[in-house]
DNA sequence: TTGAAACCCATGAAATCCCATGCTAGGTAA
DNA sequence: TTACCTAGCATGGGATTTCATGGGTTTCAA
């Protein structure tokens, strides 16, 4: 699972470390990086390993193939994503469209959200966590574990 | 899988060079190139590798042989369809027909959809990009992936 | 013989690789 | 408990390779 928050450099060349927990998340599997598309509803990356973008594209599969909804997804996800490998020491270079598009400039904040995470500038994120923080205090009494909790 | 967007120059010889990560995708198969078809609906192409067609052709071998629809979509796919190869550099010469069909002129621009891809002009799909994302944003509470988490 | 397609080579820019450095946390020994 | 040591991690810069692109030359067919 992703979890937690880590504020990286975005050096000159566009450069940018993944945090080591996120990178043991997705090494080991077909593709030793990670994919990356832009949040449709905000200034935000999202992405995970590519095993999420496979997951997303079985969804897809499911709907008919001439269907505009479907179309909609596949290129606002597939057509706008980005498979981007790590370098020996864990960095990624993240294309100048997508630092854009996040408003990315010096340094950009991973947030773990479990199966994904997100990539937010650090004061945009900061304002964005206010607010769920008190969406999610008004919403506390929603929040319950399923039944057999603690999982490993 | 074919993913992201990428915008390459269609020279005077009609030389469209295939984005290295396309080509990797359908290399070390049966044929070293790609196949591509005017698209049905819109000034635009759709192609992916040999693989792609062959998918295609399992489907229409389902259907009665004498089937309007059948015969339908044997032409406009089977029938309209280029196998064009790499020359040493990764390009294809693409058909003036085809060229016509999705309107190019300079350069093209290639989208990815996973199991395929398309090729647009640069400004064309510019705009039909903008109506995608607009759907994607308003259906966007149907995206969920399958398969539970999306880890590894 | 003439046009088009395939092949060969050159070039600039961008992405990738390689090596070095500082920092921090965790463990070890005095 | 404290001082030190070490390993993992983030970061910086230079070197190398890949990639897209342009132009010339050869080959083949109409």
């Amino acid at each position: 699972m992703f979890i937690s928050t880590a504020t990286n450099t975005l050096d000159a060349k566009g450069r940018l470390s993944v945090p080591a927990d996120f990178r043991a998340e997705v090494t080991g599997g077909i593709f030793d990086g990670i994919v990356i598309w832009p949040g449709v509803d905000g200034p935000y990356l999202e992405g995970g390993g590519v095993a999420l973008l496979q997951s997303y594209g079985a969804m897809i599969n499911d709907m008919d193939p001439f269907d505009d909804v479907r179309l909609a997804f596949e290129h606002t996800l597939f057509g706008a994503a980005k498979k981007l490998s790590f370098d020996a020491t864990g960095r990624v270079t993240l294309p100048k469209e997508l630092a854009e598009h996040a408003g990315l400039s010096a340094s950009a904040t991973f947030v773990g959200l479990g199966s994904r995470f997100q990539i937010w500038d650090k004061d945009t994120y900061g304002a964005h966590l206010a607010k769920a923080q008190e969406l999610a205090k008004a919403s506390r009494h929603l929040m319950r574990p399923r039944r057999s909790g603690g999982d490993t």
